[in-house]
DNA sequence: TATATCGTTGTTTTT
DNA sequence: CAACGATATA
């Protein structure tokens, strides 16, 4: 009797296989965690594998923690001896070890998305570039993808398309030289100079003979980056197992790549191949939805999900009339949930877009459910709290001239636009720090007003980095807040003062949990935590919570009931996918991943009429996924006039209404017509709209900005484009 | 330099 | 609806 007999046929075969290139094709929910923890068991406890020569690499903080407890679990303490981390931890380990060779001190700080975006409009607007059209997020969008292609910015060439490149490649030059001397990376750096620390070929060896056999968790949404990063490490062994589902591939927006998967076989052509079908997770019918729409994406290598569990119930659709009806529908769900049984944590909406989690926050605080958002406006993204993080960077890292100019003048000490920009320029030329800069503000130059100001603002952040070495983090973050006057600050400037520092309060519980677990936990430490951090690293599926999160961030997770909400076109699948098949594929992986959240039982909501930019949108239609699923496993719940009715009585605000226009009679369809419905189309006067209805061939319906409109069809040409 | 007010514009998805 | 930027004014 062996450790691998607690494992399926084929997750024995899966897990018995440690020497040499594997894949592991697992299905949603077919216990894909559970055979790679008794895999690593299995090596360590008979195979006797040292733990320390084994490297796991996950996804998330979260599912790096659950695999090293489960691993625990089953071989005790030397689980610790194995390295499980994500590929931005592993990658800021290795670096703060060995990132000199590359121009880094040890204390480097990570940029976020927001970090970025800052440090490029400062640039633009230094370099003077104005093109509306050019927005940062575009050039760092393209900065990134650049960077995570290993190519560098004299290396642009013109065969590559891309607007405006001659602004992009100054940008992205300026960019990167500023990341160095603020000794900082951004998420991309992280990854880059991770594969260039291994490009050495000292240091290469070292890496591959500390982790002879490598495992990496998701490999389907790896990039190419990545991808390197992985097979340079196990080029040597070549004992890497890697692990993923090509059906659940939902990241290529940030560069991952499908390929990596589908190719590995190519890669390694000894490779032994497993595929795991057997689901333990959801009910038959909820399976065969999934199954079946996933069949339809030709990315998909085919494969069949099958479960014990026959029948269960059907997937529970309603037809809201508006938004608002279609969350005190789930709210009315919810309530028949828990008479049957059910508590708030079983419960979970997901949703497309970050931006729905709001009517439900409105509803459920109405309604008094319990609930938590994971995502969206991220704790760690708010005003305050990065206001409080950016002093930290700057003590830890003083070089970082990004955060000191974030809060050089918060609180206000009178130093302005103006006297930042001598400071930077004096500090460029000078080759020195804008802090150190600031030591030398006479030769500088600044307006003898900011001098005070600038005197106070080097004496208290050099007067806490002197200290710091012997001060613990949440000691530091006390120095912060007590020597700035922050919280003052909030008080008399700030008109949410009362939230914000309530935020303040439970970032400094956040630091002193931290400490808890970690009693010698660094600034430089600290700071990497919250740069970190996912969305969902911090559910703890004790808590008796409804959970509101994108259907991204329920990757990997499942919930005994699942609501999809907003299963409308153009909200899903997402506007701008429509037209391009490969980005529809994603979002039909994107479904396919929500679906199979799902244990016991699953809805799908969508509304006809739903406000997007405070207006309202009209007559939206069911989303095409909903069509994909056989319609013998879907039970319908309302109709929508029945309903249409109800909500009406109930609805403080009624719909706007145009006249004479009933979008209930209005036909949607009609096949003689020049347009057709969802069509996109332009209107000299209006301007962007989008085609809702062509009434009897007659009249039609667009929607613009500023709401409906009707015209008679035989006119509509003299003033309507399409586009 | 700091604030007030108006107009524009946008929304996928995230480590 | 917001968040952000440009412009005006103290």
């Amino acid at each position: 009797m062996g450790i691998l007999d607690n494992l399926n046929d084929m997750q024995k075969k899966a897990a018995a296989k440690v020497d040499g290139p594997v894949l592991i094709l697992a299905g949603a929910g077919s216990g894909k965690t559970r055979t790679v923890t008794y895999r690593i068991a299995h090596m360590v406890l008979e195979k006797g594998i040292s733990p320390y020569k084994i490297l796991a690499v996950t996804f998330t903080n979260k599912a790096a923690k659950e695999m090293k407890e489960r691993v625990e679990a089953i071989i005790g303490e030397d689980a610790g001896k194995i390295l499980v981390s994500t590929f931005h931890s592993f990658g800021v380990r290795l670096l703060r070890m060995y990132g000199s060779q590359l121009g880094y001190e040890p204390n480097f700080n990570i940029y976020d998305t927001d970090d970025q975006k800052k440090l490029i409009s400062d640039i633009m607007k230094r370099i003077g570039i104005n093109d509306k059209n050019l927005k940062p997020a575009t050039i760092l969008g393209n900065i990134s993808k650049l960077k995570e292609d290993g190519i560098g910015p004299e290396e642009i060439e013109t065969k590559f398309y891309m607007q405006n490149i001659k602004d992009v490649q100054a940008v992205y030059k300026k960019y990167n030289s500023a990341l160095i001397k603020n000794n900082a990376m951004d998420f991309s750096d992280i990854l880059v100079n991770t594969n260039k620390l291994l490009d050495i070929p000292e240091i290469r060896e070292r890496i591959q003979e500390r982790y002879h056999y490598v495992m990496v968790d998701e490999y389907q949404d790896t990039n190419n980056i990545q991808y390197k990063i992985v097979n340079k490490i196990a080029s040597k062994y070549r004992n890497l197992c890697v692990v993923g589902d090509e059906d659940q591939s939902i990241y290529g927006f940030r560069g991952a790549n499908i390929e990596n998967i589908l190719n590995f076989e190519k890669d390694y052509p000894d490779a032994y191949v497993v595929k795991l079908e057997q689901n333990y997770r959801s009910t038959e019918n909820i399976l065969k939805a999934a199954n079946n729409m996933i069949k339809l994406n030709e990315s998909s290598k085919g494969k069949n999900l099958w479960t014990e569990k026959n029948g269960g119930d059907l997937i529970n659709m309603y037809e809201a009339r508006h938004a608002r009806d279609e969350s005190n529908y789930v709210v009315d769900e919810i309530y028949k949930l828990l008479k049957k049984g059910k508590t708030y944590k079983d419960i979970t909406i997901l949703y497309r877009t970050n931006a729905q989690s709001r009517i439900f926050e409105e509803t459920f605080i109405r309604t008094g459910i319990p609930y938590k958002v994971f995502g969206g406006m991220q704790f760690y993204q708010r005003k305050e709290i990065k206001d409080v993080i950016a002093y930290l960077n700057l003590i830890n890292n003083p070089k970082d001239g990004l955060s000191l100019s974030r809060v050089i003048n918060i609180p206000k000490r009178k130093i302005g636009a103006k006297t930042i920009e001598k400071l930077q320029i004096f500090a460029e030329e000078n080759d020195i720090s804008v802090f150190e800069a600031i030591s030398k503000m006479d030769e500088v130059g600044v307006p003898s007003s900011a001098k005070l100001g600038l005197q106070h603002f080097y004496n208290t952040i050099s007067g806490i980095i002197e200290e710091s070495e012997c001060l613990s983090v949440s000691e530091i973050y006390d120095r912060v807040l007590k020597d700035t006057g922050y919280i003052k600050y909030l008080e008399i400037e700030d008109d949410k003062a009362d939230v914000r520092i309530e935020n303040i309060e439970e970032l400094k519980n956040s630091i002193y949990e931290m400490e808890k677990e970690e009693e010698s936990l660094t600034l430089s430490e600290y700071l990497e935590k919250t740069s970190l951090v996912a969305a969902t690293d911090d559910l703890d599926e004790g808590d008796n919570y409804v959970k509101l999160m994108t259907i991204h961030n329920s990757k990997g997770l499942e919930f005994p009931v699942v609501f999809i909400v907003g299963m409308e076109d153009e909200m899903f699948p997402s506007s701008r996918a429509e037209f391009d098949p490969k980005e529809l594929e994603e979002e039909r992986r994107l479904c396919y991943v929500a679906i199979t959240r799902a244990e016991e039982k699953l809805y799908f909501c969508y509304a006809t009429e739903r406000d997007i930019y405070g207006r309202t949108s009209y007559m939206r239609q069911k989303s095409r996924f909903i069509d994909e699923i056989p319609s013998h496993l879907i039970e319908m719940k309302n109709a929508v006039i029945e309903r249409v009715e109800k909500v009406e009585n109930k609805m403080a605000k009624p719909a706007e209404k145009i006249e004479n226009f009933n979008p209930l009679k209005a036909k949607v369809e009609d096949n003689n017509s020049p347009y057709s419905r969802g069509e996109k189309v332009s209107h000299k006067k209006f301007g962007l709209g989008i085609v809702r209805a062509v009434e009897d061939g007659q009249r039609i319906v667009i929607e613009f900005r500023e709401g409906l409109k009707k015209f008679p069809l035989m006119a509509a040409d003299k003033f309507i484009t399409k586009l």
